[in-house]
This record gives structure tokens, C-alpha cells and sequence, in this order.
DNA sequence: CGTTAAGTTGAAGTGAATCAAGTACCGTGG
DNA sequence: CCACGGTACTTGATTCACTTCAACTTAACG
């Protein structure tokens, strides 16, 4: 199962992403914002921000997958989600001027631009029309945690929370002829953690569901050939 | 404990609410928009909008309290929180062109105001500047969905999930000299979809907490006389 | 004063966490 | 090439917190 490409899924996130911040600025505004922005490679598994602290940048993830999560000091965590290229990270705590609510570290590689704070509310400042590319980024943000607190919440039992996820992220993964075939680099414990359930569980669901024929996996591949199956069974809203 | 004057919480929700949408707008902004709204008085428990459903309506509340919950087709529940005078609702949604993600229904007498879909976007286009006040609205509810998901995944246990719920609502309560009082109209049922348990389990939480000296209830006042004392018991962050 | 909704309490059942032990896999370096 | 160490995965046994079910009490309101 274990994958060492280092990228979480082999497609998207939350929703498919086709246009970034940046998008329906109008030229000279890109180009100023482009000039404020300084783009540095990130290896794996590097720190972007922690929740708690003073904000002190904006990331416009260029290339690359991040991990969102919140923690607690007893050393539990939940993930929200995988970052894509386009996304922005921390653009809710700089705008609203309180602490980051998340923490963000890269899974794979990643080129990340970043912007001061206060270069970045200066140049809201000056162009008040970009807050409408402000708005766009929160909504998602919005939606990823409903998202979470859906999966958290709703869904009773441990095998319907995994269910859900898959399905989740089925829902934004092109489909094959036979089945939907998601490439899956999340280790047991980190899918424990999206859902809320240990490890161990996750591995005997696994054994439950491919018993059950309703997904086959091979590697880090995962193949589900029967979409419907999985949501009766889970019972899905 | 039951209580009848049918508000969910005797002070604010998440953040303390010094301003609404309109505020940072220019006089004739707000003079426009003011134009476009249509208020009226709705009775407790009228359902203002349905998650799944195309949006119609941005609606603000203006006097009243309405919950928002996320609900599945198998009939659980989650309440995110109570919505307070000054706040929007299905703002996200009509910005995005997506469906209602929430649903909102009131749970005392509201004056509520409201603006078609249509016509808000159109003042948005007409007044970009104003995106600062869409933007501003939108991280309130992504802070609250985050506040749940620490609920719903960080802690650990039922009581933990309690204590935490408990302590979140003194945050947003003004403080006396011996303690917080919360005046809380929520049922057990409902202080159940907060967290995420059911409710027998609140009725037995309370008694514990009761025996243990956490706080006291008389009717439908809470009295957290030791905040700390709670903080510490649930192992909070 | 009867009806309905909310709260309380006990008993039984269970799903998932935890603990523990063992296996498979991958990269490294002798 | 193989021994080694580290990480991830697997599987079984045990435990427990919470849900569910059921019976009962209390409170609110016409």
C-alpha cells in the first residue's frame, strides 16, 4: 500500500481547480502582485505554518500537494485535506488579522510563492476589487471544512466514514471504462486521521470492503468498479 | 431546564458581534443596498433555507437568533451554531453558485431581511469594494465549521467534547464576578447535535459534571464558577 | 387537567480503541 | 548480495465508552 511518489492523491482536491488567486485580475494587478511575490522550492514534509501563530505570510502553493490539518496539543489530529497548485494557505487568518486556525506542511516537493502580510493587505488596499478573489479562495475553504465536519458528523459508524471519504474523492477523480481508479499515497494512519478513526481500523475496513467486493486494491492503487455499492452501503444521504 | 423564551444562548455565538455586512460601506452603498432589502418578521422554528437547495435569497438576520445544522437523508443532525443578529446566511452559497451547503431555520421570533440572488450579485458588480464585506463574512463561517471540527475530531471523549463546547460558549459570555452564567435554551437533544452525542449522554455529562463541582444548573442557567478546573479536566489543548 | 415534549435513570449490547505481537516492505551500507 | 533498521501494515484479544432501548418523572401549555 505504501507509495513513495510523495503526492497524496493522483488527482485533485476538494473541488477541481481551474484557475488560481491571481485569476480575473486585470493585467497590471497581476503583475504587481507578481512582484511581490517571492517563489522558493519546499521539500517534503517541510512546516509552512502552525495554527497559533502570528500570521506572517500569504502561500500560493505553485506546484506540489500540502497537508492541512489541526491539532491539538494531546497530539490528535484531523486532517481537512490535500492542497492543490492554485490554492492559497493562511489567506483567511492574514485577512481577518487573528491566528492561523491550520497547519500546513508539504507532502511532495512544492514551489510556493509567498507574500508578506502587510504587502499583501497593502495591496488589497490599493486594488479593493481583488477581494473578490479574496471571497473566492474562503469559499473553499468554507466548503472543505463543512466537508470534514459532514464526515466527522454525520456519518455514525467508522465504515461509513471511510466510505464517505472514498466516494469523496472519487467524486473528483476522472473515471475509467471499469470502475474509478484513485492513486492513494496517504498512509493508513493519515486516512485514520481525515475520518477520525484509528489505524488499525482502517486497515480491517479495508479487508471488510474488498471482502465485501467493493473495491479491489493493488499498491497504492485503489479500484472502485462500483460507486453505488459503496454508497448503499454506507448509507449515504 | 427546559426554557421558553426560545433563544439558543443568552449572549453571542462564535466571535462577539460589534458589525454586519453593511458596515464599511459607503453611505450610498448602504442607502442602495438598504433599497434592495425586503424585511420581515419570522416566527421561531421557520426554516429560512434548506442545504441541497438551488439559493434564492442572501438573507440577514437582524433581531433574533437562527441555528444552522448540517443534516443527513438518515435524519442525524449537526448543529454548527446560532447565528446572531448582524450575521448573514447562504452568503457562500450565492457567491459561489453552488447550492446551500447549511441549513437555517429560526429559533426564536427574527426580524430578518432579505435580498434576491440576482439582485445582491448585481450590487457586488456594481461595487467591488463591498467584496471586503462578503470576504469578512465568509471567514466567520469557516471559523465556525473549523470550531466544529475541533469539536467533532480533536476531543477525544464525550465529556471532553462537552467541557469544550461549554468553555467556546463562555468565551463568547461576558464574565461576573463569581463565575460565568450561561442562560442556555438549548434541549439536551440539541446540546447532543452540537457535540456529536446523544442525548441520554448529555443528561448523564451534566450530572457527572454537576457531582464533580464543574458547574452548576439552576432552570436553564449554567454557572461555571472554575473555568480552569474545566479546561483541565477535558485536557484541552 | 390532560397531553405532549423534555429530562432522568438503569440495563444491556456493541463498535471501535487500545494493546500486543508479528509480518511485509524499502532503502542503506557493509 | 545480504544483513540491518525503520516504517507501514496486519491480525487477534481485550476493554470500555457510548448508544440504544425501555420505563419513568418532571415540566410546560392550551
Amino acid at each position: 500500500m505504501r507509495n513513495t511518489n510523495g503526492s497524496g492523491w493522483g488527482h485533485v482536491p476538494t473541488a477541481a481547480r481551474t484557475r488560481d488567486f491571481s485569476d480575473q485580475l486585470s493585467p497590471e494587478e497581476r503583475i504587481e502582485l507578481e512582484s511581490l511575490r517571492t517563489s522558493s522550492y519546499y521539500p517534503p514534509a517541510t512546516t509552512l505554518l502552525v495554527e497559533q501563530q502570528v500570521p506572517d505570510n500569504v502561500f500560493f502553493l505553485l506546484t506540489g500537494q500540502v497537508k492541512i490539518s489541526l491539532n491539538s496539543s494531546a497530539g490528535r489530529r484531523v486532517i481537512l485535506g490535500m492542497a492543490c497548485p492554485g490554492e492559497t494557505l493562511g489567506l483567511a487568518s492574514v485577512f481577518s488579522g487573528s491566528r492561523y486556525d491550520i497547519t500546513a506542511e508539504t507532502v511532495s516537493p512544492c514551489m510556493i510563492a509567498s507574500i508578506a502580510c502587510e504587502a499583501f493587505l497593502g495591496f488589497l488596499r490599493r486594488h479593493p476589487s481583488a477581494y473578490v478573489n479574496v471571497a473566492r479562495e474562503l469559499c473553499l475553504e468554507c466548503a472543505r471544512a463543512c466537508e470534514q465536519v459532514r464526515r466527522l458528523g454525520l456519518a455514525v459508524t467508522a465504515s461509513a466514514k471511510l466510505a464517505r471519504f472514498l466516494l469523496d474523492q472519487c467524486a473528483v477523480t476522472p473515471q475509467t471504462e471499469n470502475g474509478t481508479r484513485l492513486f492513494c499515497a496517504l498512509t493508513h494512519t493519515e486516512i485514520g486521521e481525515c475520518i477520525g478513526v484509528s489505524r488499525e481500523t482502517v486497515t480491517r475496513l479495508f479487508c471488510d470492503f474488498r471482502s465485501r467486493e467493493l473495491l479491489e486494491s493493488r499498491g497504492s492503487t485503489l479500484i472502485i468498479s462500483n460507486r453505488r455499492a459503496l454508497e448503499t452501503y454506507a448509507g449515504i444521504e
